[in-house]
DNA sequence: AATCGTTCCTGATAGC
DNA sequence: TGCTATCAGGAACGAT
């Protein structure tokens, strides 16, 4: 599933091929992803417009439409945008497409349906992104910002970490893994951790988000590049997947357990 | 205000 | 073999 590493990875690829692209025409084969406006109206307000820009901000997508208007995505579990030339084959889930003058084709296809796409012409009309927390990438994300995140909270560690009103971007694979990094356990409470602990695991947090992206993404589920293309950074993966059973550093059992409704692994020996 | 449970959806897999 | 039941999960939503 597509997380921050993943959706850079994504917006990098948009920028890069389809920044000028000319939308020739929008084919909608499922409404539901289009939250708003209704799908006709979506249609109309996109064809014949040019895509000036591709931008992230957790694990939304925004594509900067000329004359002002912004078309959020959000991939949810299962999404993928795809693109390639317009006569290859039309994929199983491809529920929308915009078709370009160039006779390439950006593909939103989506398995599970859970993906989303709003139009709008002030990014605040979305209340979701307007919510979001900071960027772990970003300058102001310092050590002290985490703690002033944490601050009191008696939420376990890794749902704070995942909720994106707190952090932005992180989910269940990159909460595992920085948890594993600064091996401090999920199921801690988040205002128990002491400074030094947080601040190893504000290190974590942001190496392996680094990491990651420079390795395409993890391909967890049905996650690939524009191309198609797996991100190779599932291989380096420490804790997350449920084929782990052994921990890489001390060799003892991994646990799974269900934390806030989510499989999560952690090794009870180093994680504490 | 914060947190919890339920819902959306398909395909893989287990069990009979 | 072929059917049905179960499960996975990000985040919106309603309830507490």
């Amino acid at each position: 599933m597509p997380e921050l590493p993943e959706v850079e990875t994504i917006r990098r690829e948009l920028e890069e091929k389809i920044s000028s692209e000319k939308i020739k025409e929008v084919i909608i084969n499922l409404a539901k992803p289009i939250k708003t406006p209704q799908a006709p109206e979506f249609k109309k307000k996109l064809t014949g417009k040019k895509i000036k820009g591709a931008k992230r901000h957790g694990k939304f997508i925004i594509l900067e439409i000329e004359e002002g208007d912004f078309l959020l995505i959000h991939l949810k579990l299962t999404g993928q945008l795809i693109i390639e030339k317009s006569e290859a084959p039309v994929e199983k889930h491809a529920h929308i497409i915009f078709r370009f003058n160039s006779g390439k084709d950006l593909r939103f296809i989506d398995l599970r349906r859970f993906g989303t796409m709003h139009l709008v012409d002030k990014l605040e009309k979305v209340k979701a992104y307007q919510e979001l927390g900071p960027e772990p990438l970003e300058p102001s994300f310092s050590p002290e910002k985490l703690k002033e995140i944490i601050g009191n909270r008696p939420t376990k560690i890794k749902q704070l970490l995942m909720d994106q009103t707190r952090i932005a971007g992180i989910g269940n694979i990159y909460a595992a893994e920085s948890l594993f990094r600064a091996r401090i356990s999920p199921l801690r409470p988040a205002k128990t951790l002491k400074d030094n602990e947080i601040k190893k695991l504000h290190q974590e947090i942001q190496q392996v988000l680094k990491e990651a992206i420079k390795y395409k993404g993890s391909s967890v589920d049905e996650y690939v590049t524009t191309e198609g293309k797996e991100g190779e950074y599932k291989d380096k993966l420490l804790i997350y997947g449920l084929d782990k059973t052994t921990c890489p550093v001390c060799k003892g059992k991994v646990k799974t357990i269900r934390l806030g409704g989510r499989g999560t692994n952690y090794c009870p020996r180093c994680q504490k």
